[in-house]
Order: C-alpha cells, then sequence, then structure tokens
DNA sequence: CGGCTTGTCGTCGATCTGACGATAAGCCTA
DNA sequence: TAGGCTTATCGTCAGATCGACGACAAGCCG
C-alpha cells in the first residue's frame, strides 16, 4: 500500500531505534546491562544495548529481538519505557529513540554482540556519562523501575524461577536502598493475594533456618501496595 | 553533522508522527478531543488530533505545538503515553506515532484545524472505532489518566483554577465510574499535604452552603495515595 | 551441646479507613 | 419570614492496617 507519494516536507526522514535498560540485582548492587561502543560516535563509551527498528517489524518486536541479541535470554518483563527525541540527540542523523526497561534474575555475564566491544553489568552508582542520551534514559529507568516496585509484582523479575522471601526483599532493600524490617515484608507479600505461590520446598541456600521456595504468582498490580516507608 | 552515509537497510525510513489523548470532564462524563479527518486515508472518521514531527524540532515540542493548534490551549500538562509502532498500522507508509496524554479542564468547543473537518469532544463512552489504531491509544490514555489519579494530583488538571472539593470530587467520580462518600473524600483530600491551597474564598454555584475555594498545591505524588475504593 | 544465623509467627499501640450521624449555611418557595 | 431543600464540613466509631519488636523455630558450625 505504500503507493501514494507525498511531499517530502510532509514526511521528514527519521530513523527508529530502540534502546534497552536492562536491569538486575547481583552482590547487592543494582546493575545495568551496557555495552561498550566499538563504533563511532562515541567509540569506547559505555551504553544502552539497542539498535535499528527494521521496516518489517513493530517496535515492541524490535525491542524484544534485540533484547535475546545482547542477553541471549527471551521472556523477560519487556515494557516501554518512553521515547527520546530531540532532534540532535544523535550527531548523524535525526534519530528517535523509544526506551524499554527490562527486569531480570542475576543472568551469567552477557556476551558481546556483534557491533559491541563488550558486553557487562554495571552498578547503577558507578555508571558515569554514557553516550548519546543514555544516562538519562538509564536515569528514567531506574526511577521507573523503583515506582513499579511499590505497586506492582514485579519485584519478583529479579528473582529467579524458585526464591525465598528473603531473597524478595534484597531485591527491594538494593532497589530501593533502605532496609526493610524481614518480619513485617514477610507479613506483607505473603499476605498479598495472588503474589507468591507456595512450591512446598525450601531451600538454605542463604544459611541460616531453611526458608520456604515460592513461584511468582498471577497477580500483577498489589491491593495494597508495598509501602516505600522508612525502615530500620 | 548529517554528513555521513549509511546503508538505508541499517537506516529504514520512518515517518514520526504525534498523536493526542485529551481528555476533559465535562457534563458528568468523561470526554475525548476527537476531530473528524478530512484527508484520505480514513476520510470522515474520527481520530485522535496530531501530525507529524517536524525535523527541527523534539517531538515533546511536536506535542505541544499541536496540542496549541488544536486546542488553542497552551500550559496543560502533557506527559508521554507510550509509542505505537506497527509495521502496518497506517496504510500509506511505516509511521511510529509518540502518543500524548493531556488532562484539561472544561474548555469551549474547539475549533477545527487546518486539515481537520471538524473538532469535538466525545464521552469516551460513545467512542466507536477511531481510524488508524487510535481506539487502542485512547484506552490506554484512560487507563493512564485512571491510575494516575489515584496517587498524583493529576486530578485538578481537570478542574479550573479554582475549584471546590466536590468539584474535585466529580472528576474521581466520572474518570472512574465510581460514586464516593463526600465526608470521606473530604477529609483524605484536605488532608494530604501540599495537595490543596486555600483562597479564602468560597462558591455557592453548585448550589447549597457556599464551598470553600482551592488552589491546586505544590504536591505531584500523593501520599498516601487516593485509592479507588468502593463507594456507597 | 551451645551459639550463630536466618526464617516465621504473634503482639501491641498508633494510625488509617469506610460507614454514617450531625450540624452549618446558603437558596427557594409558600 | 419560616420551613424545606441542597450541599459543605466536622465528628464518631468500629475494623483494618502499619511499623516496632519479642519470641520461637530450624538449620549450620564449632
Amino acid at each position: 500500500m505504500l503507493c501514494v507519494v507525498y511531499s517530502p516536507s510532509d514526511f521528514p526522514p527519521f530513523a527508529v531505534t530502540v534502546d534497552l535498560v536492562v536491569l538486575t540485582v547481583r552482590a547487592d548492587a543494582l546493575c545495568a546491562l551496557l555495552v561498550r561502543r566499538g563504533e563511532a560516535p562515541f567509540r569506547g563509551r559505555w551504553a544502552l544495548p539497542g539498535g535499528f527498528v527494521q521496516v518489517t517489524e513493530s517496535v515492541d518486536a524490535a525491542a524484544a529481538r534485540e533484547l535475546v541479541e545482547e542477553t541471549g535470554v527471551s521472556g523477560l518483563h519487556l515494557e516501554q519505557l518512553g521515547t527520546y527525541g530531540e532532534p540532535r540527540r544523535d550527531p548523524r542523523m535525526r534519530v528517535v529513540s523509544v526506551a524499554y526497561l527490562a527486569l531480570a534474575p542475576d543472568l551469567p555475564v552477557p556476551v558481546a554482540g556483534t557491533d559491541a566491544a563488550a558486553a557487562s553489568w554495571v552498578p547503577v552508582a558507578e555508571v558515569s556519562s554514557l553516550a548519546f542520551d543514555h544516562s538519562v534514559i538509564l536515569g528514567d529507568g531506574v526511577e521507573r523501575a523503583r515506582a513499579k516496585l511499590e505497586y506492582t509484582s514485579l519485584g519478583t523479575e529479579f528473582c529467579p524461577a524458585e526464591f525465598t522471601v528473603a531473597e524478595l526483599r534484597r531485591v527491594y532493600e538494593v532497589v530501593w536502598g533502605v532496609s526493610l524490617d524481614a518480619r513485617n515484608f514477610h507479613r506483607k507479600v505473603t499476605g498479598v493475594e495472588g503474589l507468591l505461590e507456595a512450591t512446598g520446598r525450601s531451600t538454605s541456600r542463604d544459611g541460616g533456618r531453611p526458608a520456604a521456595l515460592y513461584r511468582r504468582g498471577a497477580a500483577s498490580v498489589l491491593h495494597p501496595p508495598l509501602v516505600r516507608g522508612v525502615g530500620a
């Protein structure tokens, strides 16, 4: 149907890319997946993984494809974070970038993609200036993750398939940067309908008394929300 | 700096547009600003206002510009809703559209823009199939507005500069489609720090006992949130 | 076996919530 | 002008929830 010709002034040419903010919790720190750029511009600088949207795929599909290409993992929660379209954000040409947020459990160290010199998990607290406007995008992604932990079950996305209440609590503590009362957290989290699903098994991988193992439940919105209160 | 030439397969050409979900509360109904398309495709069908992003402006600026062009009002709250990029969402060519959400007080009937046959406020409950994927976008916008009313002060954006507690309550009732207890709502809303700012004046435009007039306060996030509970 | 670690259950007072009674303060009509 | 209607605002009360924290359970390690 691409048959009608329009004036170029009505349809200025844009390139559309996707950028991925992939977060995980490892070694008691909130980490982002970053790649070191192998090409100009910003060669050698850290950047968010991402790439161009192809003409035949949807923007969402492009994000999922890039995520698999960069992390080797599929099936992660992936949501749109926002679109960044300042005229000069890419020095080469007019590029509009759609950013996505993904939360991952502690994955093995990622493999560098085709056009990246290196890929690794970097604690967000240690991230300095990234290529393009990626520092802004990363900041928005972290803030979105913090906010959504409060009223959705997204925290479980940071955990492996089976996890203990304490592991989930550490996710909240790391992402929010607070310390939470273990007993109140346990009461609250096990009291939310549909958030956790007991497996019947338990583990003592954290030392101390064995803890019950849970799976993610069906609930996605939390009523009432876990409030980001002060801890002990 | 648009000096480097790249392969067209790496930079497929896209058109980028903005679409606006402009909501208001009038006559006890949640209404959206719609335009009747004056040109193909979808000529004669209702659609969201919007237009093409120019090369020299940012995407956010394009949204603000279109909002002024379509409503004649500036200074409204405007936030990104999401980006819609299915390959065939526009039959003419590959178009990626960035949708924005704006909340407006009860404005005068809008004037039709240059390329629209008509513009008017339509109750969202009566909206049938819109052009392109605009029905989906409108639905997402309404859902976003509903959700944000719960934990932000966004409800006041639907009200004029000075408003009564009852007017704000009616916004919540209309947007959520529930009925709220006037006394509890009053207690809660006046108890939230920074949400309302007393003007000292009062009005009896709603009949009955005169009500105090308030201005929007500085608070934007509500702690604790107004929960979307059941009413009477 | 006794100490250490971590997990889980319970208690308690402060706070918040929703349901609803009571009163205030305007307008309208007779 | 009084009584009735409307809407606004304040108060009360029982139940739910919250954070602080005590108590105990159940593993490991020496």
